[in-house]
DNA sequence: CTGTGTTCCTGTTCGC
DNA sequence: TGCGAACAGGAACACA
């Protein structure tokens, strides 16, 4: 858990993918940071002030922290910086935490913990796919008479919140279902959940938590992927004969094997 | 209202 | 080697 305090802020550009909110820096210096937490894609530090720095990695951005060498001496505009680190947090503790994102459609807000919920971006937001909400009978009630696809209907943060067009692909594999199959056909008319929505709502929950494991463990952290970015190779279930296919479906590559999804 | 396509931006990779 | 085209892990927005 964060307890430091973030001495100041450089804000070197005025926007990422939309401005940053007014005073922006103002309002982070001197805060304490109470905690670190998620939300989907948002990571949320909440502030002493009140407020909430709500933050968007989007494609291409990351942070990382280093020892906060002082400017010293050195006159204002000599320190060398990427053209992509748009923003550094100085924080007490000695070290600078550094935003950096080459394709700027990252994003920074802060809201008033109190009405975080009602935020734009957090307030539609389906379930968290690792809790216990996220159930075959909420994923078959969200999917329930949507014509579009599986694949995009994954996609969408107000079915689940924060799966990515990576993992999507990966879970409609191990579910076994196509990516271009109907959203809708993982409900019954009356809206309960199909066999195909218990397997669905498994294969996330199994896909993420694999996937978090991975990353916990350096070994393993550039381990290849089921499907994704692995057109023409042979598919990865046991005893299936398929190759892998790659098609663009709304505008994203979505990775698949013809024979074992249905 | 719902679903699809476009757009934002820059860096990397691929094919000629 | 150089060059342009295609593509990239996201989501807001415009439009049919």
């Amino acid at each position: 858990m964060a307890r430091a305090h973030i001495n100041s802020v450089e804000v070197r550009r005025p926007d990422l993918r939309r401005p940053f909110p007014r005073r922006f820096a103002q309002r982070l210096t001197g805060q304490r940071v109470l905690a670190l937490t998620r939300r989907a894609k948002y990571l949320l530090a909440s502030l002493s002030s009140g407020e909430t720095l709500l933050m968007h990695l989007g494609m291409s951005g990351s942070f990382r922290t280093e020892r906060d060498i002082q400017a010293g001496r050195l006159a204002k505009g000599a320190i060398e910086h990427s053209p992509h680190d748009h923003v550094v947090f100085h924080m007490s503790t000695g070290r600078r935490v550094v935003f950096n994102d080459p394709r700027r459609f990252g994003l920074m807000d802060l809201v008033r913990t109190q009405t975080l919920d009602q935020h734009p971006a957090i307030k539609a937001l389906g379930p968290e796919p690792l809790s216990p909400e996220f159930t075959a009978a909420a994923l078959a009630r969200a999917c329930r008479g949507k014509n579009t696809s599986l694949k995009a209907a994954l996609l969408d943060q107000c079915v689940v919140a924060g799966l990515g067009n990576i993992y999507a692909s990966e879970a409609l594999h191990v579910a076994g279902l196509l990516p271009r199959r109907r959203a809708s056909t993982l409900a019954t008319a009356s809206g309960a959940p199909r066999e195909a929505a218990f397997r669905l709502t498994a294969a996330i929950k199994e896909i993420l938590e694999s996937a978090i494991a991975r990353q916990l463990n350096v070994e393993y952290r550039d381990a290849p992927f089921l499907v994704y970015d692995r057109q023409n190779e042979p598919c990865p279930r046991r005893n299936c004969v398929g190759t892998i296919r790659r098609r663009v479906q709304g505008g994203r590559s979505t990775f698949y094997c013809p024979v074992c999804q249905r």
